[in-house]
DNA sequence: GTCTATATTTCGATAGAC
DNA sequence: GTCTATCGAAATATAGAC
């Protein structure tokens, strides 16, 4: 985006500094809400004076901004590897393993953008209404080529990507639910397995695009 | 619950304050979260003074409280279908049918509940372990008893509960999402009838169910 | 049961010394 | 760039007249 600076002993300092106060403030912002959240919550966690927060942004709502930017970027770049697959089982699969993998590292990213979408989107609308439209379409176009060339079911594209959104993100969104579910333990790594597993199948298998997965 | 009350004129004014002040708490926490939320919005929009809040409801907790119990109750009665079914077709046909349109007519308490959630559950941690647990437990057997029974293929079937509840869900909690990809129109009658028959279309078939249901 | 006025606390943000 | 002290706004909750 910007050009890159000068690494001198100030930029040094300020982009360590914004990355402990972005980490910080995810977390916070994803157990308190953006209303529940306080400057003073996510200064403590940072370990620094309420006052350093202000001196790196400006307001709360420009520090939550980028929090809530970050996760969608990272959602971005997980759908590479949805454009050169050649068919469903190969894209969707890998698209759920990805998508599966960001819940299970980043939890707080996730449960922030839910808070901000069911929110109404106050600060991230227009990303909505460009990255997110555009991208959107884009894959649907993907799955309908894959139709058309009878690699899967007639499923309505967009439908689809809402059923793998909510799915993968609902192990994040609604992870301590799980948990408490789970006898109050985090999923073992075999549970993890499981679960990408258990999408994956019925996911695959239910838009018939199974070649190949039969019996797993 | 309660032995029922004399209709005298003092309690069938508390009856409806309650009602129209939950009314508008539910629609204010699921827009703002409960961080977010004031007790003088709610009280704007229920069309009372701050005052009479606190005279009904004596703290903003209590009356966040009540609101996260009312989702819960309606979401345990659609489970009804559940039981008496023969079998998957029928059983989970319906549970989706009976939550997505919950999803449509009370998406507030459903992002409500999200919310709670996603931060903990701090305040019906007790319901998670108790009620939610149970109600888990045994639509678990009688999933496996479906199994079992040859009526659908080997599915964890707690995975496949989580992913009933995430894409139904999904619905209502993401609805503003939704609407801005769709154009930012809500969507129409026959948009959720494509939604109902996507999701059921996708799951009954992945999990190897949709005898009588082929072609639809 | 209703409602105005207010007590009390907490939060976002800033001033200003270092 | 750091940090203490503090301002001013806004929130929860209550007191007390009606």
């Amino acid at each position: 985006m910007t050009a890159p600076e000068r690494l001198s002993k100030r930029n040094v300092i300020r982009q360590e500094n914004e990355r402990l106060i972005l980490s910080a403030a995810e977390k916070v912002f994803a157990e308190a809400g953006f209303g529940g959240a306080t400057m003073q919550l996510i200064a403590d966690m940072a370990g620094l004076p309420k006052a350093n927060l202000h001196y790196y942004f400006a307001t709360k709502e420009e520090l939550y901004r980028k929090v809530v930017q970050n996760i969608f970027e990272i959602w971005l770049h997980a759908a590479d590897v949805f454009d050169n697959a050649p068919g469903p089982v190969e894209g969707i699969g890998a698209y759920i393993d990805a998508k599966m993998e960001i819940s299970r590292r980043h939890p707080e990213g996730s449960k922030v953008w839910a808070s901000e979408v069911m929110h109404g989107a106050p600060v991230i609308q227009d990303y909505l209404e460009t990255t997110l439209r555009d991208w959107t379409t884009g894959r649907s176009q993907v799955i309908q080529k894959w139709i058309d060339e009878g690699k899967m079911d007639r499923i309505d594209p967009e439908h689809l990507l809402y059923m793998l959104w909510a799915t993968t993100q609902h192990y994040a969104d609604f992870g301590h639910q799980i948990e408490t579910l789970n006898g109050g333990r985090r999923l073992s790594e075999k549970q993890w397995k499981a679960a990408k597993d258990s999408v994956k199948q019925i996911i695959l298998r239910g838009i018939g695009a199974t070649d190949g997965l039969q019996g797993r």
